[in-house]
DNA sequence: CGGTCCATTGAGCACCATCAAGACTTGTGG
DNA sequence: CCACAAGTCTTGATGGTGCTCAATGGACCG
């Protein structure tokens, strides 16, 4: 075991989840969790495949997307710091149910399932904790579902817009500047549409004075415009 | 209090997730669940009022939804015997996020959030439990997320139909008849569509000589073709 | 300076919601 | 038992949204 992780150390989500644990049980945890630095676009694990492991994100983001028939991908999530991923499969004893793939750099711990339900019968609150969290993520999904049923791409693009703004930052950016890192076809995949139309909704909001858009590069000019579509 | 009721003998998956009780846990919860005869299209509780209470569905069958900002409803899971209604918000503490309505008569104990909560704390097995459950109710709920955004409303009226058949049906049916006991307006928002699309749907069916199609009962001529729509 | 990849733009079309009208069923009161 | 009314289901016509296929335009890289 090359490098060693402290759980107790971990930001975000994770660390509310796993303060509960008693100091003996969170050194069993840092010593079961392998963490491991994964390049953009780099897949954690797959659709099918058992679910051995449990994985916490530290830093980064991951989409999580399942294959359909004609091939292509839909993206049931996407995780970034605190989350957990594979958790139900771990849970249920069922295979993955989608493939995760990470969207930028990113470090992410793998936790084997056996470890993490052991700490799970001995740590009672924890579960509750648990709980709780995939109740609050459960909301979250029906949310989405209701959304991508029922609003249009202008609305889910502006919405993926703003996310993109409030996401913490590093240095280099203005207020209002979003570096788009993915390619249009992932962006498309993200708001849940193609190319083809992202790139007319994008542009359609540019002559209406919302935005300026680059190939990678968008600067939202009327953020109250941004706003109302998004509603 | 009137009525009394014990959990032990409660049929289907709630068996399960209560199975795990000792005697003493059970007695307490068979106190505390309250069972209530609803008549078709009575409210168990409302979208955005405080969660205080955990519903067991004991028979009968209830949907969920939300009423979207045009006005109509969003049918967010339909849920039968064994399934619980309102965990999540009992969980979390916060309203219930969507309303519950029968679609039939149905049978539906009310457990007080408190009791149901105490009885976590008091046997973490039964937290696993329904962890489990909430896994893989979270993984349906993708299934339908992925079905409503790339499904065809003929698919998912084929997948409805086939569930519909298999659904435990009461004597006087045939085999490959449904009765329909929904209006049209009803089993097209189950369905995810309009009255119309709907109605042209089991048509088009019907000339295809895959079902007959009467008002309040539709005949299923043509299994395989149905699966087969259904993929 | 070509070649390749990606983004954009255009044209056409499928699906389905909507609006509107007609057919049928059901209920009610005379 | 009939007549009328109200509701439901069906059918038709139309239009919007967004996907598909195809062509063009840049950017980046060797």
């Amino acid at each position: 075991m090359s490098t060693s992780v402290d759980c107790r150390s971990c930001t975000g989500a994770a660390h509310d989840l796993f303060s509960c644990l008693l100091d003996e049980q969170r050194a069993k945890l840092s010593k079961a969790a392998v963490p491991h630095a994964y390049g953009p676009h780099e897949s954690i694990f797959h659709s099918g495949t058992p679910s051995l492991a449990l994985y916490c994100v530290r830093s980064g983001s991951v989409k999580l997307f399942r294959r359909v028939n004609n091939g292509d991908e839909f993206v049931v999530g996407i995780r970034g710091p605190g989350d957990l991923l594979g958790l139900r499969g771990v849970l249920a004893g069922t295979p993955y149910a989608a493939t995760a793939m990470t969207l930028e750099p990113a470090v992410i711990c793998a936790i084997p399932g056996e470890s993490f339900l052991s700490l799970l019968r001995e740590n009672p609150l924890m579960g509750f904790r648990l709980l709780q969290r995939l109740a609050h993520n459960f909301r979250l999904l029906e949310d989405q579902l209701v959304e991508r049923t029922y609003d249009r791409v202008g609305k889910r693009t502006a919405r993926f817009l703003i996310q993109q703004i409030q996401k913490p930052e590093e240095g280099t950016s203005e207020p209002g500047t979003i570096a788009i890192s993915a390619s249009r076809e992932e962006m498309a995949q993200l708001i849940g549409t193609t190319p083809e139309t992202l790139s007319r909704t994008l542009h359609g909001f540019a002559s209406d004075g919302i935005l300026e858009v680059d190939r990678r590069e968008i600067r939202v000019l009327d953020l109250t415009a941004l706003l109302r579509l998004a509603e």
